[in-house]
DNA sequence: GAAAAATTCAAACGATTGTTTTACCTCGAG
DNA sequence: CTCGAGGTAAAACAATCGTTTGAATTTTTC
């Protein structure tokens, strides 16, 4: 057997927490079933991070910067706003299909944003702003007048809220098949990007 | 002392279940606090309800019920459209002030729309509509437009996944003073309202 | 190749959970 | 008064959880 150094295992098991958690959050996540699923030890957990809750640390961490990622690409060359706001809702809500199974990270970041467990010292206000500079520039841009801080906010929440529920109460997109699914989110990024869209230019006007 | 009958201790199980879980979710919460809230015997929910997984069941109809009475209400003069979205913002985030606690049902009910337990069979796709014919009105009335059913439905999901995150993410509604929460919370009304509005005005005229 | 550090393993521990059991109380009907 | 049904009370049960333990095994280091 090849070498199956110890890093693999630590990576395997953050994996399987990103699953697992994603499922049931983190009361409903076992170790027992985490292990299991990673072929590594019961104690392997306790060993690599030093208890269930570190190991959950570690995970929202890796879900938030999973999904943060498509958002802190170089700016690509955008047709207005309405450019800049598709690339956005398409990022957050087809980023939801590069990964394992259908929706992990966002998942394990809702349950954050619902019960936050102190993992999350990272969404809170303005480290959004820290978390991901080009972001909340993109945002600030989109408000298209020097808007205060709490609102930048209040829009990066309402623009990650509505993906987030949209993406989770849509009827299929759950455990559907890729294909469909694909077209399905397709849809919902045009119409979720056109509702945003407008909901911003009318702020600008007003 | 008076007359404790066993529908009063029903009604306080259905209660401390609603505050309880509304905190930590269905694996958080205890039958163990919820007994001693309702100042019950640990056996009385197993008795009147059968078990822990029907008090919830019990707990997420009565929490969603709660959510939508604000919704039924008989039609108002609206003044337009602006007036009927922001009638249905300010019930929904307003609707977290009647409550026990902040926003109670609304925190049952989005854990229920996040990870779904069983207990929720009322919110998926159509069955909204049925369990909230005026929202559905409401919300056709909105689109201006005779809008396919899944847009519609897309609309009603927008709208309570705006509210539903923008409260879960205002920084100081969770817990804060009374006053201070309604000044905040009537301000958020006063955002969303602008941002939804605008956003099912350019919906229209695309 | 041997010593040492790092990692994995099976098994058990202590705590907490939902549920069941069994006895006790209350109160109206016969 | 007696009886029995509806409800409550305290305690124990069985299962599961996260964690710890101590030895076995692998990997690294010299």
């Amino acid at each position: 057997m090849d070498t199956l150094t110890s890093t693999d295992t630590r990576e395997r098991l953050l994996l399987a927490g990103m699953q697992v958690f994603a499922v049931g959050g983190y009361e409903q996540g076992t170790i027992r079933e985490i292990t299991h699923r990673a072929g590594a030890n019961q104690a392997a957990v306790n060993y690599h991070f030093g208890s269930k809750a570190a190991l959950y640390d570690a995970v929202v961490q890796r879900a938030f910067e999973h999904a943060l990622i498509p958002l802190d690409t170089p700016d690509i060359p955008l047709h207005g706003r309405a450019g800049l706001i598709r690339a956005l809702v398409s990022d957050i809500v087809m980023g939801a299909l590069r990964e394992l199974s259908p929706a992990t990270h966002l998942r394990i970041i809702t349950g954050e944003i619902l019960r936050p467990t102190g993992a999350m010292k990272l969404l809170a206000s303005d480290s959004l702003s820290k978390r991901s500079p080009q972001l909340a520039r993109k945002l600030e841009a989109l408000a298209d007048k020097p808007s205060s801080a709490s609102e930048s906010v209040l829009l990066a929440h309402w623009l990650l809220g509505s993906c987030l529920v949209a993406l989770q109460l849509a009827p299929k997109s759950a455990y559907g098949e890729a294909e469909s699914a694909k077209r399905e989110q397709a849809e919902l990024t045009e119409h979720l990007s056109a509702l945003l869209l407008n909901g911003m230019n009318g702020l600008a006007a007003a």
